[in-house]
RNA sequence: GCCUAGGUGGUGGAACUGGUAGACACGCAGGACUUAAAAUCCUGUUCCCGUUAAGGGAGUGCGGGUUCGAUUCCCGCCCUAGGUACCA
């Protein structure tokens, strides 16, 4: 019989899902294993070719730890909330619960196809009122928690209430807004319920208040920063302002050196790592005030470099700063207004794109400068940010370039501080030498000047030390329909949680997905929509990132009822020991995931401090278009002729995509191309070498470009099998790379060794009982070791050319050995699960068993290497290789090496000056 | 600008801690089997010199360095991709 992909694969996928071969059995005696892929958002477009790159690689490491003895959760699910469905209803009116449903089977079946390991009834979809009402109760905790920094950590707000109660609201140390009141604890008795409640609102991990949001008025929506990309929203492009909204917001800052610190902790990519520590921001330096008599107020800066400090020539705020107003002199009104005038009308484009143009003004006002009392003028210019820090900043001209450029720009002093500065062309920030023209600290290094700095300005109550942080809040409602509803309902138009019990609060119908004529939120449409029949509901819902920020719980126990986990599950499984997905979610989900992880640790819902232990990045992939040449009259119209390639500098041409799915190693299928559109019917072509090749570029993989390659169509050409070898032979897991079909041939040609290994030249299945000879057993030995220590390392694509190589070797002993064959499948089934899995049953064993059989061991491992070639140089030249057996000390492969026969005549008789051993090799020897 | 990753044949890529660079695969060229095609198999394929061969030389972005020996380590530069950006 041949290999027949085709009916084979559909037996063993029935096979699997019918039998729940790759449930995880409930077990203590096994070690567990956890694998993650990110879940998808079910796209209308479905599954093209580099979706399931990530998928195939976690499949293959989950079938071998499997293998490995390890019982192995590897489940998947569906991100079912979000934008494209909204927008599809919009357009068509048809409820997004239809089109998520019908992207959702369309997307199942082509990963059935693929033939994954998952344990589907463990399937979660964001969007199902089993799922998100979890996602609620979660929202609800942490509306009901505050952040103690004195413990270091989240918990219930019933602690805050009684500290208030006990203590007022002395000695609490919490994350909380800046506008917090002091009070005593007969004060906060005597508050009434409502002075309460907006008390505790400023102290929430969850809480609503007055926010300058990111609005995308071509969405409808807010968005939160990760969203908004260059001044544009990351979907669609559309452009995005400030705005001043009532919003609901998660504390995240509250965990910022908590999410830093973690980072140090989990192996992830470095460049991951690195975006997630810059969207932080940590940074350590010193807040300073700088008081302004003549308004009787002072303005506080941010610095990294307090050393500097008697370098300050000058302040800058931000034109939005809060005291401009009262600052500015009335000779300077006008100035100072026409400017920020200015300023407010430069969108926040042009002013990120023009940072070269000097501008500012002067307010006419001083402050004193807290050490010397000397006067400093107080400046306005838009290089200084309204949001980090203070929005003001000390300016030292002599140590930061922007204030160099405005000091010069504007002729203010540029004070020099260091002996081991250059100001001459541009400022010099160096730490190097010792200071002068500085006071209190002539003649230290930085080390020496900065406690002593900060010492005298907290002895002068106008500094202290500070570390300041470039994340803020995250936003998080959206003034959108197809979302998790918010389970608050307002009193009073104070926010209250829903009644536990009262969950899931279900997302209600409504006529038309569009905000109302009075521009509230679609949910505004809802009829009858009321809580008790009198309060407001909150109209907008959650973000898309709300549903994805803990669903890997919810996999570990996803029938619950009762909790959104049990702490049975949560204490078998822990974390996730293996997440793979994409880094375009570095400084969102990643971040919002962890962060909601340690709110649930805090709150005593399970013991892991982070959610994702190791994680890789698969590469994008790009897709590959290709080209016809269309040849041109003399009026430059487009004729029925078509050049290939090679020729088509002979010609006048124009390039049009073709669809690569008609093309075959560059080669156009010319007879399906006169098919591909109407107008091609009739064309000509004009060959080179008899065929017509196209011309190749590397873009996005999308349906305009007539690039993208369905994997159905590849399986149902290759099959499976096939495919899930050559998304791993294509190239390094985590690299980027063009699709290109090109090169398949060769891993279905492997496929089709494998299966004659078992079968006779009749094509009759046959294996022998013998005894294998040492070079089979040599093969053999050599692919477990080298597909081991692969997989450990995500090396899918050397393995893939390595089982290869294994196979030629095999076919050229011509090895039918059945101690031989066995093993082997068993190590390639995670690559290939079909055919092995119908081999093994060949082979006389249980259907179903090949997903537990042990992963081989190989007890007579030193065939790997027991003829092994030393390669030895002669002064530095690689002259010989001597076959050598391995157990040999260095000594008498020493007399060996001296006294092999082609070493002795290239010697010629000279002395030998010092032999050179690595690791026990003779390396060189020096003449 | 800054941070991170990377640069190897016609192509995708290999070389895991410094030890025969180019494994494996595609493509290409030639050949076997076949009436023919498909399938399968064999041979060659980094570049240059050498008519063939034997053989020689160069070679992992560029220029230096360390080393008996460097794709690998160090210094400087160039280029590509991703991230980030008046962050004080």
């Amino acid at each position: 019989m041949e290999y027949n992909h085709q009916s084979l694969e559909k037996k063993w996928q029935q096979f699997w899902a019918k039998h729940g071969t790759f449930k995880p059995v409930p077990s203590t005696e096994k070690p567990k294993y956890y694998v993650l892929d990110m879940f998808p958002y079910p796209s209308g477009a479905g599954l093209h070719v580099g979706h399931p790159l990530g998928y195939i690689a976690s499949d293959i490491f989950s079938r071998f730890k499997r293998l490995k003895g390890f019982n192995v959760l590897h489940p998947m699910g569906y991100d079912s909330f979000g934008l494209p469905a909204e927008q599809y209803a919009i357009q068509t009116g048809q409820h997004p619960a239809v089109t998520t449903e019908v992207n959702i089977n369309r997307y199942r079946e082509q990963l059935d196809n693929i033939g994954f390991s998952y344990d589907w009834s463990r399937e979660v979809r964001t969007s199902d009122a089993s799922y998100y009402k979890w996602t609620q109760w979660i929202f609800m905790r942490l509306f009901d928690a505050w952040y103690n920094k004195e413990s270091d950590r989240a918990e219930p707000l019933a602690s805050l209430v009684q500290h208030f109660e006990t203590h007022g609201s002395k000695g609490i140390q919490a994350a909380s807004d800046d506008d917090t009141s002091t009070f005593t604890a007969s004060e906060w008795s005597r508050f009434s319920e409502e002075e309460q409640q907006k008390e505790l609102l400023k102290y929430r991990l969850a809480y609503l208040r007055e926010s300058t949001v990111n609005w995308c008025a071509a969405l409808g929506t807010v968005l939160a920063n990760d969203e908004v990309i260059n001044g544009v929203s990351e979907r669609g492009g559309y452009p995005v302002e400030q705005k001043k909204m009532m919003q609901w917001s998660m504390r995240i800052t509250a965990y910022a050196d908590r999410l830093l610190r973690g980072l140090e902790t989990i192996d992830w990519p470095e460049p991951l790592v690195e975006m997630q520590r810059n969207w932080i921001g940590k940074s350590v330096g010193a807040s300073v005030k700088f008081p302004v008599p003549q308004i009787d107020n002072e303005i506080e800066v941010f610095t990294t470099r307090v050393d500097t400090i008697f370098g300050v020539s000058f302040i800058v705020l931000a034109p939005e700063h809060e005291l401009v107003d009262a600052l500015t002199t009335d000779g300077q009104r006008s100035a100072i207004e026409s400017y920020k005038d200015r300023t407010s009308k430069k969108s926040e484009l042009d002013r990120m794109a023009d940072t070269k143009t000097v501008s500012g003004a002067f307010t006419g006002a001083f402050a004193k400068h807290p050490l010397t009392g000397e006067d400093v003028q107080i400046w306005i210019a838009d290089y200084v940010l309204a949001g980090y820090g203070t929005g003001a900043v000390m300016a030292v001209p002599s140590g930061d370039q922007r204030d160099y450029l405005f000091a010069k720009h504007f002729e203010l002093p540029i004070i020099p501080i260091s002996d081991s500065q250059n100001i001459e062309e541009a400022a010099d920030p160096n730490k190097d030498g010792r200071y002068i023209n500085s006071d209190i600290v002539n003649g230290m290094t930085y080390q020496e000047a900065v406690p002593v700095l900060i010492n005298r300005l907290v002895e002068l109550k106008l500094g202290k030390a500070k570390v300041n942080f470039r994340m803020r809040d995250a936003i998080f409602g959206r003034q959108r329909y197809w979302g998790e509803p918010v389970p608050v309902y307002f009193k009073n138009g104070l926010p209250y949680l829903l009644k536990e019990e009262e969950l899931p609060l279900l997302l209600p119908e409504v006529d038309k997905y569009l905000p109302t004529e009075t521009g509230e939120p679609p949910l505004g449409r809802a009829e009858n929509w009321k809580y008790q029949d009198q309060y407001e509901y909150e109209l907008s819902t959650m973000p898309g990132w709300a549903g994805s920020s803990w669903y890997w719980f919810r996999y570990m126990d996803p029938h619950n009822e009762r909790s959104f986990v049990s702490k049975e599950a949560v204490d078998y499984w822990k974390a996730v020991d293996l997440y793979i997905g994409g880094s375009e979610h570095a400084t969102g989900h990643l971040l919002y995931a962890r962060f909601w992880n340690k709110v649930l640790k805090d709150l005593g819902f399970h013991n892991e401090e982070e959610p994702f232990k190791k994680l890789i990045n698969q590469g994008m992939v790009q897709g590959r278009s290709n080209f016809v040449y269309r040849v041109l009259d003399e009026e430059g119209k487009g004729t029925n002729s078509f050049v290939s390639y090679g020729l088509k500098d002979q010609y006048r041409t124009v390039p049009l995509h073709v669809d690569v799915n008609i093309v075959h190693n560059d080669v156009l299928d010319t007879e399906r191309f006169k098919a591909f559109r109407p107008d091609f019917a009739n064309a000509v072509f004009i060959l080179e070498n008899g065929k017509y090749v196209c011309g190749t570029e590397v873009e996005k993989m999308s349906k305009s470009k007539f690039n993208v390659v369905n994997p159905d169509d590849i399986i149902s050409t290759y099959g499976a099998d096939t495919l899930r070898l050559y998304e791993m032979f294509l190239g390094p897991l985590e690299q980027s790379k063009p699709w290109n079909t090109n090169g398949i041939e060769g891993v279905y040609k492997f496929l089709r060794k494998v299966w004659r290994l078992f079968h006779d030249t009749e094509g009759t299945f046959a294996v022998s009982d013998e005894e294998p000879t040492k070079a089979e057993y040599k093969a053999l030995h050599k692919i477990i070791k080298k597909v081991e220590e692969d997989i450990e390392r995500f090396s899918f694509n050397t393995s893939v050319s390595a089982f290869m190589i294994c196979v030629n070797e095999l076919t050229d002993l011509k090895c039918n050995k059945r101690a031989i064959l066995q093993d082997l499948i068993i190590v390639l089934q995670p690559y290939a699960p079909h055919i092995t899995e119908e081999l093994w049953c060949l082979l006389g064993n249980e259907a179903g068993t090949l997903s537990y059989a042990a992963y081989p061991r190989f007890e007579a491992a030193y065939l790997v290497e027991s003829e092994f070639a030393y390669p030895v140089s002669i002064n530095g030249k690689m002259k010989f290789n001597l076959p050598l057996a391995l157990d040999l000390d260095a000594k008498a492969v020493e007399e060996i090496v001296l006294a092999h026969a082609d070493v002795q005549r290239f010697l010629e008789g000279k002395a030998v000056k010092k032999i050179i051993f690595v690791k026990g090799k003779i390396i060189n020897v020096v003449v």
